[in-house]
DNA sequence: ATAATAGTGTCTTTTAGACAATATCAC
DNA sequence: GTGATATTGTCTAAAAGACACTATTAT
């Protein structure tokens, strides 16, 4: 049994004869609230880990891709029907022990979006808030979801390294200056603006927005507009 | 029902209620033959996709992690007990058509190791070989399996950029020489031997291994050597 | 000895970073 | 006007890349 294949393994298999495993898809939907990058997390009514702190998420359906799960969470957890963000595939996290009660394995998604204007995402009766991740403490959360968390900024902090993505934290058009502030805010550094502004010109092929800031100049990132409409941007497979 | 929450959602579910879910781990064994980046397919035996190759892999034990699955299944498919190599988890593929007989999720990894000794894999009867990228045409693959290996690829050429795996692809001593045809056949570039030396002996903080092969003297990672052993080195999250 | 690869030296180009100076806007 | 931020300019430091040259080894 061992070491037989994969095809004969399915052949055989009946999928009846083995105790149930369950797919979920939790999100770790960060944003930046006053200067601080923030998570949302809902707060567990009944057990286990009752009052502890959870992301998001729920159960696949049995006909439904483990992208368009998240994009359905996403949009009743965000209450936005136009998500103008980014979001992408974490991983996979499937310790048999992670849920007391059976086997689960959760699919994880990151997703990056604009300060949102109601500070309580929509949803329902339960408890839900953005956290400042600084002040988020381990204890306070259920299963696994500090890890996951944890595993999720890790993955934000190296994608504004080699990607645009940051501007996926601010509204379509933005000022260099806001962008700067996204980095420093997720880096934790400060960042000299006139070569940040530079290098920014350089690399991320910006339009200008006609208009301006406060102080500075609106920019666009010229492919963000085709990515306004469902089924959004993705990246990740199905 | 759709704007319950995850908690609300665990309370009330009853696993045995939903058709049946399978979770497997699918392999993309990345080796380096004759100067040729290859991944190990296995011939199918059975339907469907009989006739069709496929990446190795096998159903997650229900009390198993999917790390420790991987592990298993790459010592059963390169037949080795110590794997000196790299591997990581490369994401979630669930579809829900991909498997036509029921609903499988797979969690794919990707492995970096050197030139294995016997070409054909340990393994059973089936007919198992490594092919060249080069050469894998999408027609031939069972399932999604030409999108995980692509994936994979894309993951092995990102991850050369801003980590030492690509020594996982040499023995435990080699040479800079074979670590520069190591990015050369993963890249597809050239690269110039003087500069390519100097980056690496600035960034890779390698350790003279004493002795020399063919031409070059011989280095190694000192962290290696703690990687021998199980658990094998991970960097992924269960 | 010859050919091929390893390794060193040196120069140029590019990029990153520090910092001064000016411009513009909110108040 | 004052203070804060945006923007441009300029200089320095570091990194990347091109390429000549020497050293070593397999044949």
């Amino acid at each position: 049994m061992s070491d037989q294949t994969e095809a004969e393994f399915l052949a055989t298999y009946d999928p009846t004869a083995y105790p149930p495993t369950g797919i979920t898809v939790d999100l770790v939907l960060l944003t930046i609230i006053d200067g601080n990058l923030s998570v949302l997390l809902v707060k567990r009514a009944g057990h286990p880990y009752k009052g502890k702190w959870a992301i998001p998420g729920g159960f696949v359906e049995h006909d439904e891709g483990l992208d368009d799960a998240a994009l359905r969470e996403l949009q009743e957890e965000t209450g936005t029907e136009l998500f103008s963000g980014h979001i992408e595939q974490l991983g996979a996290y499937g310790k048999p022990s992670r849920d007391p009660r059976f086997r689960i394995v959760s699919i994880a998604y990151v997703a990056f979006f604009p300060e949102p204007g109601n500070p309580i995402a929509g949803s329902d009766a339960a408890e839900a808030r953005y956290w400042p991740v600084d002040m988020i403490d381990r204890d306070m959360l259920a299963f696994d979801h500090g890890t996951i968390i944890d595993d999720a900024i890790e993955r934000a902090r190296a994608k504004l390294e080699y990607t645009t993505h940051a501007t996926a934290f601010l509204p379509y058009e933005f000022t260099i200056g806001q962008l700067r502030r996204v980095y420093e805010t997720v880096w934790g550094v400060d960042i000299e603006p006139a070569n940040f502004r530079r290098k920014v010109l350089s690399t991320f092929r910006l339009e200008e927005a006609g208009g301006s800031l406060g102080l500075g100049r609106l920019y666009a990132l010229p492919a963000l507009t085709e990515n306004l409409y469902p089924p959004f941007y993705r990246e990740t497979t199905q």
